[in-house]
DNA sequence: GTGCTCATTTGAGCGGCGCTTAGATTTGCC
DNA sequence: GGCAAATCTAAGCGCCGCTCAAATGAGCAC
């Protein structure tokens, strides 16, 4: 059963399944996912072409491994920061999500392609993804309870928050073509704080003018008669 | 120079490049960008696996071309429906953004895929996507100016309506492994309607906030004195 | 230690891929 | 009719994912 030599010179390698997956992800770092074959890994791993496949049913399942890997460290990284008020705390997630993307490109650009991982079959992925989720949905109601986002279905404000910082992360990472991004004057590395602190702005905003309405309404029963 | 044979029974194709185009999308619609091959697509085409070569360098500039079709099709749809209210227009043009990913997956993963096509290289994917970029400017500076986005720096608000529409919809094309997506009561198909409308709706609510706390500072003298 | 078992690894091989090249075929133009 | 250029074929190179029989060695019972 091979309890990790560590010092490879035997036949068995003993950490192929770790040394396979280091590997595979410096392929993607240095030329793309197009860029990551098993028989590179494997040969940087100092094995033939034909033994990872004792550890990987297919490319898919490694590139699935690589995946959930990458869902475990967004988790890490969205926990990471962490603040008192809930409009703050919900913010820095999202700062943290966006970050993530640019600093692990590699795993971003793993993770969101469910055609190069049979993705469903792999259910680490999916054990790995789901708190993520989870988590996001809990700072929004937090956010929410505490007045900082309008009141009612949380839901469309869940799917919000997520496109919102998904969507900056997929166009920093798989740029649109240098076409927007360069005429626009903002610095690349603050594009997430802005972008995802301009959404909290808009959506404190609202949820005041919300409060303010309906305090109103109660007073003078004239709804929506604001200004 | 071949004038388009049409009924191609002779040598010379007449119209490969159209051919092998719409071969390639059926394959990108079958079976995702990984299906696509030039040997499958010269096949489809009844060419032997060489023919390509003389329309296309490389299958990233066959995947450029697609790309470039794409974007225009995505101008083409996010100017089809016009609204006479500038944040109306706005938001059916984010309405249009993702409801195009959705109706066309085969071109929108091939869009957003730079690696794929050897892009910066072809320029017609450049002159493609630009108007693109250019009307979503054109059409926050529009809704800003009538009040309905907050006042000031535009270009935040140009990447937020930007982050937005394409995160959902890579989101909904490129799925969350079904993880978050399923646990959402919200139907597929009206997501897209409903986060570009909240997103516009906070957004006019922080646009009037803004204008309220304005003129009440210029009234009292307090700033952010509201309620 | 001896011998057994079985996971691990090798190495050869299959079909498919992107891409190149040499040569055959056709077209448009003079 | 003849010619140059464009188009297409056929063969081939190296790489790929994946499979399989055979070789190897680690762990375990004794």
């Amino acid at each position: 059963m091979a309890q990790r030599p560590v010092s490879s010179t035997s036949y068995h390698h003993g950490e192929l399944r770790e040394a396979l997956l280091q590997a595979a992800l410096a392929l993607v770092e240095e030329g793309g996912v197009q860029n990551l074959s098993l028989r590179k890994a494997a040969q940087r791993a100092g094995v033939s072409s034909g033994a990872p496949y004792h550890h990987f049913r297919s490319r898919g399942e490694l590139m699935a491994a690589l995946g959930a890997q990458g869902f475990r460290l967004l988790g890490r990284a969205m926990s990471a920061d962490l603040a008192e008020d809930p409009g703050e705390d919900l913010c820095l997630a999202g700062q943290a999500y966006v970050r993530f993307a640019e600093e692990h490109v590699a795993y971003f650009r793993i993770m969101f392609r469910p055609e190069l991982m049979d993705a469903e079959e792999y259910p680490e992925l999916q054990a790995a993804s789901a708190p993520v989720f989870e988590s996001l949905v809990r700072r929004v109601l937090a956010a929410q309870g505490a007045g900082q986002i309008p009141e009612g279905d949380h839901e469309r404000y869940v799917l919000l928050a997520w496109s919102v910082t998904h969507g900056l992360s997929s166009l920093l990472v798989d740029g649109p073509l240098g076409n927007g991004f360069d005429k626009l004057q903002l610095p690349r590395d603050q594009m997430g704080e802005l972008v995802v602190e301009t959404l909290m702005h808009v959506l404190r905003g609202a949820a005041h003018d919300g409060q303010d309405a309906k305090q109103q309404r109660k007073a003078t029963r004239k709804p929506r008669a604001r200004r």
